[in-house]
RNA sequence: GCCCCGGUGGCGGAACUGGUAGACGCAACGGACUUAAAAUCCGUCGGUCGCAAGGCCAUGCCGGUUCGAUUCCGGCCCGGGGCACCA
């Protein structure tokens, strides 16, 4: 063995090793549990990043422990490779969008071998591989067929000049990003997935889910958004009636009917109906509502914009007082919400009370509190009161609870016929129409005389043409005959085939199935049944709610279609932090920023040790921090993984992504953390080295049960130490996934193997086995070099066939605990006990130690409790 | 604006079910080795009072529950993620 850690030959080797024996190609083999272990697939951006990185070594630490436990492992990879950004490279540099995506890929690749990463990669595929996307388009027609799929109009971003539709992102404050055009709304039909036949479902099922964080439950829920309350019509004014040119009523939904008698105005959506058409008589209402229509879909931008209105000079009449109430058109009510109208009641909704002050419309109080606050008081009072409460000036309906109100005002609606209760979801359906070229085509043809035709199936896929090159302006495919001019299917006549793409969430929505059977020549087969759920799936938080509701959705159709058996997807799911590093920049001129990699500035400290400025190597002038983000191109604070692995090699890399922080927690970059990993993994070869490079030892034999008692005190505290060690990192690695405190643990346990005296008869057998238990322990997290190690350590078998150990019982027995007494709730004391000693020996001991008399101040004792292990508490 | 999460030494973090706050690592400081540097090894390391034993303060801020609160409850401040066409 060699003296100097040299990660490049280690690393070399170990992935040889694993490369030519097939380590990680999966087997369905049915006496064994299986363990199927998945990271989010990247989007093949064109270079890995740290936060690449960090998500694929979680996965990779998983998969090696299960493996070692003796599971069927599969952990695959592929790409997420339809999107946008593919499309602006090729609107830059004149390069197909497919060909930059696969020359990414490759790169990638070959980045994701480097780090030594347990993949399958036998499974491997993108979803711009026709026999992927092939099923996204036949399940589509499925969904056609069941009535999941459907085609309605949807609101979208549109470019005037460029004549395109534009993502959110595109649109930078309110203009086209690269017209500066003023961005208007536009409806057009689009093709939507039923989601919200789901709600219920997918609201009720997050309780099969206990592996799931609380947090992504919570915000998956409030997503959904469950509402019971109310619809009331309230019917038409005869002004409104002569607008219309019927009877009829402003339906509304709400979850406050205890308030019915507070409504002072309405208010609708821009786009209603009774909006439109009283614009078209008033011209100033109809300017008022092009200016809605002008600036963002963002719900975002909508919420925090300044709340505005315009009366429409139309009335409705109030159910029960028929008291004629002015319908408003304002900004901030939503078309896609409920009806696309809300009743407004200022007295007891934030929002409406800002309304009405700002128009000077009157406030009425309707509920007071239980508590005698906001009890008749005169309004306008400072603020909304929102609670609920007790129901006054409401007519027969006053002097009620909240729940009653409720119950009695919808029992007397529905008598009317104006109202009942129901439930209103927040859910809108997904609609997965994209306007853009590089994506999973629609198969769908458009015919003159049959109108909208599906392709057949056996015309499957409709394959993308993959030469195109997108210039911004709209879908190349529109321009593309060979595409466009297509047979109707029905009639033979001459037709046009849809152009639109899918919403890329599609395509990552099941991805996870068809890794477990990516040959087959049906969508799913018998594999997937074996492989799913997923039982660990790992990857970003910014992916709490689309794309995991989605692909739980997509799992309950394609169960509901017979193709699978499991109705959700992902078993447990970590949501991993993001990866920051220090900004530093210099402003050369006002407004302009240039800005420095952290790996060419020094940070000054003062004689505090606290950061007191920063200096940049090259030329030692002052550089300005900005804190710490995410890293990126723009900010320069990237790291590259490539030239990383070239310096320090990937073990270290995954040891200080492992150790740095707790997975679900943002990893701050530091240079001096990198180098403490690299330190460890020298000190862990150095002290394999000495053992097996000390000469041969006179007790070279195993710890057995006949030798075990012969060992002295230190030699037991040693192997003790070792097995608790094993004994907590299993525990760390298999259920808490709570890695830095694992590597921590291994960390101790080397510290105490270097204290350690080797010397004395079965010195270093114990040593040996302390070794090797800290070797194993790690592999997962740095499986290069303590594969190298544990063949060192005189293994034959390869550490990663290596059963994991199980801790030896007899070494981790303790013959006393060191436990803490509290007197009224305050430490005092450390006393020695029996490791099995009994309340009552406990106290009794606590009650003996000299502080502890002096606390007690001779007064009697009221109260005492002995937490096994831990500590006595005492109170006088 | 709405939903969710987080805040602990100079720094990253630990404390798993309400029971020893600061494990482990980094930085810093002192020392050994060295011609020297690097590397390595040994030691100190929240604040404060004390010769010491030991005491007091301290987990963003204010208040509460409890024998006991980083942990539970209420209110606030700050930072981050999401908001449906970025993925």
């Amino acid at each position: 063995m060699q003296e100097r850690y040299e990660p490049a030959a280690v690393e070399r080797a170990a992935q040889a090793y694993w490369d030519d024996n097939k380590v990680f190609e999966a087997r369905e083999d049915a006496n064994q549990d299986k363990f199927y272990c998945l990271s989010m697939f990247p989007y093949p951006s064109g270079r890995l990043h740290m936060g690449h990185v960090r998500n694929y070594t979680i996965g990779d630490v998983l998969s090696r422990f299960h493996m070692m436990q003796g599971k069927s492992v599969l952990q695959p990879m592929g790409w997420d490779a339809f999107g946008l950004p593919a499309e602006n490279a090729a609107i830059k540099n004149g390069v197909p969008p497919a060909k930059w995506t696969r020359d990414n890929i490759a790169y990638m690749k070959g980045q994701m071998k480097m780090l030594g990463l347990a993949f399958d990669w036998s499974r491997e595929f993108a979803t711009c591989d026709p026999p992927y996307y092939h099923w996204n388009q036949w399940l589509f027609l499925k969904m056609l067929e069941k009535g999941i799929a459907y085609r309605k109009t949807g609101v979208v971003n549109w470019d005037p000049v460029d004549q395109t539709v534009l993502a959110n992102e595109q649109v930078i404050d309110g203009r086209g990003w690269r017209t500066g055009a003023p961005v208007e709304k536009r409806e057009i039909p689009m093709y939507y997935l039923a989601i919200t036949k789901y709600a219920d479902e997918l609201l009720g099922d997050l309780e099969k889910l206990p592996d799931w964080p609380e947090r992504v439950k919570t915000m998956q829920a409030n997503w959904i958004g469950k509402s019971e309350g109310c619809e009331i019509s309230f019917p038409y004014a005869p002004d409104t009636k002569a607008l219309m040119g019927a009877d009829g009523a402003l339906k509304v939904f709400t979850t406050r009917a205890d308030t019915l008698f507070g409504v002072t105005f309405m208010a609708v959506a821009a786009e209603h109906p009774l909006a439109l058409a009283a614009g078209a008589k008033n011209a100033q209402l109809q300017s008022f509502i092009d200016e809605c229509r002008r600036g963002s879909t963002m719900e975002a931008d909508i919420a925090t914009q300044e709340k505005k209105g315009r009366p429409t000079g139309f009335h409705v009449l109030h159910p029960f007082t028929g008291q004629m109430v002015e319908v408003w058109v304002a900004n901030y009510v939503l078309m896609a919400y409920g009806e696309g109208a809300v009743m407004g009641v200022p007295g007891h909704d934030a929002r409406d009370y800002e309304f009405a002050l700002k128009n000077k419309l009157p406030i009425v109080q309707v509920v007071k509190s239980k508590t005698g606050a906001y009890e008749n008081i005169d309004p306008p009072w400072q603020d909304a009161f929102g609670d609920y409460g007790i129901t006054m000036n409401s007519g027969e309906f006053s002097d009620l609870g909240f729940q009653q109100a409720v119950d009695e005002i919808a029992a007397a609606l529905e008598k009317k016929g104006l109202g009942r209760k129901r439930v209103q979801w927040r859910l809108r359906d997904w609609g997965i129409s994209r306007q853009r070229y590089w994506g999973c085509p629609v198969p769908l043809i458009h015919c003159a005389k049959c109108g909208e035709v599906p392709v057949p199936e056996k015309d499957l896929p409709v394959v993308l043409p993959e030469g195109l090159v997108p210039d911004g302006s709209g879908n190349p495919l529109n321009k593309t005959p060979s595409f466009l001019d297509v047979k109707c299917p029905t009639c033979g006549a001459d037709a046009r085939r849809e152009t639109d793409t899918m919403d890329t969430f599609v395509d990552s929505s099941w991805y996870f199935m068809r890794f477990a059977c990516p040959d087959a020549n049906t969508m799913v087969d018998g594999r997937t049944n074996y492989w799913m759920q997923v039982d660990q799936y790992i990857g970003g938080i910014e992916h709490a709610i689309l794309h995991l509701l989605y692909s739980r959705f997509w799992t309950k159709v394609m169960r509901d279609l017979g193709l699978v058996t499991v109705d959700e997807p992902f078993k447990n799911l970590l949501t991993q932090g993001m990866v920051l590093n220090h900004i530093y920049y210099r402003e050369p001129a006002p407004g302009r920023r240039d800005y420095f990699n952290p790996a060419d500035v020094e940070v000054l400290l003062d004689e505090n040790n606290q950061r007191k400025g920063a200096i940049l190597l090259s030329d030692n002038q002052p550089v300005e921090w900005d804190g710490l983000g995410t890293m990126s191109k723009s900010k320069n604070n990237g790291v590259d993984p490539t030239s990383f692995v070239e310096q320090f090699g990937a073990d270290t890399a995954r040891l200080f992504m492992m150790f740095t922080a707790p997975p679900e927690q943002t990893l701050e970059w530091s240079e001096e953390g990198v180098q403490g990993s690299y330190r460890f993994i020298r000190r862990l070869w150095k002290a394999v080295f000495d053992q097996v490079n000390a000469p041969p030892p006179a007790d070279a034999i195993t710890i057995t049960e006949f030798n075990k008692g012969k060992l002295n005190a230190e030699q037991k505290e040693l192997r003790r130490i070792a097995h608790h060690t094993l004994e907590k990192v299993t525990d760390d690695i298999g259920r808490r996934r709570s890695f830095n405190t694992a590597v921590a643990s291994v960390m101790e346990l080397l510290n105490a193997v270097a204290k350690f005296d080797n010397k004395p008869l079965y010195g270093r057998v114990v040593a040996h086995e302390a070794l090797e238990i800290a070797v194993m322990c790690l592999s997962p997290m740095i499986p290069h070099v303590t594969h190298v190690l544990w063949r060192e350590l005189g293994h034959h078998n390869a550490l990663i066939h290596e059963r994991w150990w199980k801790p030896d019982p007899d070494a981790l027995v303790q013959d006393t605990v060191e436990i803490s007494v509290q007197v009224n709730g305050k430490m005092r004391a450390r006393v020695s006990v029996a490791a099995d000693a009994s309340q009552e020996a406990a106290v009794t001991a606590a009650l003996a130690d000299a502080n502890v008399i002096k606390y007690m101040e001779g007064k009697p004792l009221k109260f005492s409790k002995y937490i096994a292990g831990r500590m006595v508490t005492l109170v006088v």
